[in-house]
DNA sequence: AATGAATGAGGGTTCATTCAT
DNA sequence: CATGAATGAACCCTCATTCAT
């Protein structure tokens, strides 16, 4: 079947383009992973780069569905919050995937992305629900005003991102192991509080 | 003479490995820009790895003697932290190379760091101090209690990495420039704003 | 057809390796003289030792057939010894290729033999086949006792080869022609007359 | 001392050239083992060629020394010819790294040797001493008439050579050690045995 | 006499890609 | 839809050799 053979390839190409970045992985090695023959990989995505594209819109794609599942809106703008940060913890965490190849496209300048509409799509009604959520934390006058909620997005995100992607030379650094789930539950509980109370009118003691 | 053109490779290799990655890297290119013979690549550092790892050590190493010269402990708590916050954030801003090779690095699963000792002796003072500042503040009843310092440290780098990182995805997807002057400077605000007041006993309204 | 291009590259390997040696031979003057392109050798036969070993092989495996063909028990025993001593030598003034080969390849410490069972395969019924033939000599009462069959082969090998192997410094030593057909005729008739009243009970006058 | 230092260079190349063979063998190599800089070997010998050939020379001319001192006019034709096997035999056992010049000397076709007289030099007078002893024994009434001795000396030199040239595929193809003193002793018997008969009127029973 | 620094040519090998079926 | 065979460009690396002192 034709569809499945596209989705195997897409799959094997997620995972190795993941652990050996877009320069090491080999077109033979994700055919052989997904069990079909290397020329497919041409005959479905044109190219290499055309594969990673592929890749790169399939797991951004894949935060959509899981976003809109939260319904935040029927919350108080606290919890909202809260829930929002630790999705966006959460995501990661359970996507590594995802963070290895984010990565890997900044390493390469973004290009893949240039054509796709997908990322835009994804991100912006994010920062909307930020947005929403902080609005109604002032109302009810519990945020500070004045957030920014496109650089509190990027503060939250950059928080468990570079835990994640630097995982390496971050356990290196600090000779301590961070791929523990205990590890990984401390900083989930450090980047909750550290960003409520940095937006917070007045921060728990 | 020997320790000049070893310096030239040094930083032809630094400016190359940071555009392209390890693997993006053309070692004729790095000697061409070193203006200097493809085989000196071998005869001073032994391999490509080889010359990556000396670059790695080379911009780790180039921290240090900068946060050296922070000088904090004789000012207030306050301005200590939002002077480390700065610096942390500026030192990235001024030095991208260092970003990318720290991403790219880490996509190739920090392999090359291992036999680094450099990594260490850099990043367990920058702790040291974050821990000192914090208890200040607390004893002058400016900082909340339970602040984890390297967590800290993981915030408030990873609040500046990942803008830095990833500003080509970031870019695309939010469909603004961040490479404005003015862009950088309100994202440095930004960081020091929700960091202090994440830390705060009674934040800023 | 892939087996039509395996073979090719065999056929070229073989006189290249046969001129050059194992480091002389230049795997892009292989492929060209195959006619195919250089990337199939590795496609093929792994790496230019793979290539190498698989020419040994095939070499090897060609005297075999010969061998079989010869059909020595019906004879007696004297017309029998001097046919395999002139088989043997034949042998090698017909496979230059072979004796460059072995040569080499024993330059390069035999390193390419270890993995093959064809070498065994082949000897060791040659060595069968003077045995016997010895035995059969003794009972006429034609030939002496105790002559060790595997020596008897070394030595009759031995003199050939030493002559075809080391052509160029005997040529060069003796200031004589050694690569004409009456030379040739020359030493193989003395090389049958020395082994043969070697073993003999009464030898020629 | 300047020849010290040519000295020292010759030495380490033939032993390298012995090991590896005229490509295998690495400049580098050689002076590290020499103890003496790279370039010295372009100061004394002109090229990797040049200091081929010139270890070439040397131990050919090693020989001619040894030979000088064997005084077989004064001994009977029997034990005179049978001291010439043994000590062609022994000289070959005893200098391998020969045995191993020699071959790969034949495998580049002989092309240092073409410029040096020491060769002939050397042969020759060998040649003129089996012919004389072998005449000796025919006056005698031991030896059998019409050995040409040039071909007598290529048979005996084979036979040993043969031997420790191919020891490597020779003790695979047998799966037999051959590098044993024991082993050795017997192969010396064989030949001084079969070479021997070879010759004689009236052979051993 | 001797050295360290530097070079150019090319070697084996890899890999994305295309051809032919 | 799918495959096996084949290719060309280039990459990392090696090595004999020369330059400058």
């Amino acid at each position: 079947m034709a569809e499945a053979t596209r989705r195997q390839l897409l799959m094997a190409a997620q995972e190795i383009f993941a652990e050996s970045g877009l320069e090491g992985a080999r077109i033979d090695a994700i055919a052989k992973r997904a069990g079909v023959n290397k020329q497919l990989v041409y005959h479905y995505f044109e190219s290499k780069d055309g594969l990673y594209s592929a890749v790169l819109e399939k797991v951004y794609s894949e935060i959509r569905n899981r976003e809109a599942d939260l319904h935040l809106d029927a919350l108080p703008a606290e919890e909202a919050m809260r829930r929002l940060i630790e999705f966006s913890y959460d995501y990661l965490r359970d996507n590594r995937d995802f963070v290895r190849l984010l990565a890997d496209e900044n390493v390469h300048g973004g290009r893949h992305m240039t054509a796709s509409e997908t990322v835009q799509q994804i991100n912006n009604p994010t920062i909307e629900l930020i947005s929403k959520t902080l609005a109604r934390g002032v109302d009810e006058g519990l945020f500070r005003k004045g957030i920014d909620p496109l650089h509190f997005y990027l503060s939250i995100a950059g928080m468990s991102f570079f835990y994640f992607a630097n995982i390496h030379t971050i356990s290196r650094a600090f000779a301590r192991a961070f791929d523990t789930a205990e590890a990984q539950d401390e900083r989930r509980a450090h980047i909750v509080d550290l960003a409520m109370n940095g937006i917070r009118l007045r921060p728990n003691a």
